[in-house]
DNA sequence: ATGGTAGACCTTCTA
């Protein structure tokens, strides 16, 4: 099973190429981040052409997650537990059906800039809900995949200049502490165990040449439960879809699980 | 050097 992460910042005016990267790759399951656009203006349709099973929780301008399967998703769950008055769809997790389900969250974490404003709480607190509700699905010792845009530079090697970023909410000491204690809960970095190398970035900004300078950073993750490490085979970036036309500022990162 | 670009959308926010 090949699953995947892409922050496509707007699913909407990217179609045309979010939809040719899933008739190329075919990945079983994938999890979109920032499709910025409710429900009801999701591309729902065309990706079941393509053969997708498709549940989406969707915000009007910004946000907004998406998961899609070649199965059917079954225990749909829309948003993190934690803060009832959170309104940011930035969260949403089913489990794939099959003869070896997997439990799969799509995330968009908060990016928290700038970090003197209540942004970067909000993010922190939004990590520590993370972690707190990945604690009870570790509990059930399933294969588990909590994919997306973490909005975390974990380590230094992760970017293409540590100093240049060392004032970024992506790049805290706070960010990278919260972020190792949900992976100490028992969660594998899959890109990490699959020996990547560094400079697998995930994202070039817009801005400033970054793409041709390659100052990138690696901030999209797929983080794994033990009973699905167990069966992790190897990890992708695709970093060939940032030369494209009209690209994401982010490129898919996708596992193959030999489940 | 505090710049630069992209998307949604109502003039500015978010990233």
């Amino acid at each position: 099973m090949r699953i995947a992460t892409w922050n496509v910042n707007s699913v909407n005016a990217r179609l045309e190429t979010v939809l040719g990267w899933f008739e190329s790759i075919a990945p079983d399951v994938a999890c979109l981040q920032e499709i910025k656009c409710v429900d009801e203006k999701f591309p729902t349709e065309a990706f079941e052409r393509l053969g997708y099973n498709v549940a989406v929780h969707g915000q009007k301008s910004y946000n907004g997650v998406a998961l899609l399967s070649k199965t059917p998703l079954e225990d749909v769950r829309k948003g993190l537990s934690g803060d009832d008055t959170d309104e940011q769809a930035r969260y949403l997790e089913a489990v794939v059906s099959g003869p070896r389900p997997v439990r799969v969250a799509a995330i968009y974490l908060p990016n928290g800039n700038p970090i003197d404003t209540e942004k970067f709480p909000y993010k922190l607190k939004w990590l520590e809900r993370l972690t707190s509700h990945a604690r009870d699905l570790l509990a059930l010792e399933e294969p588990l995949v909590l994919a997306g845009d973490y909005n975390v530079i974990p380590e230094p090697k992760d970017v293409y200049d540590p100093a240049a970023w060392s004032g970024d909410a992506l790049y805290q000491p706070q960010t990278r502490a919260a972020f190792r204690t949900l992976k100490w809960l028992g969660l594998t970095d899959a890109y990490m165990a699959a020996d990547g190398a560094p400079g697998g970035y995930t994202f070039w900004d817009y801005q400033a040449g970054a793409w041709p300078r390659n100052h990138g950073i690696r901030i999209d993750h797929l983080l794994l439960s033990p009973q699905a490490a167990d069966h992790l085979s190897n990890v992708v970036i695709h970093r060939d879809v940032r030369a494209g036309d009209k690209p994401s500022d982010h490129v898919p990162v996708v596992a193959e699980l030999r489940l």
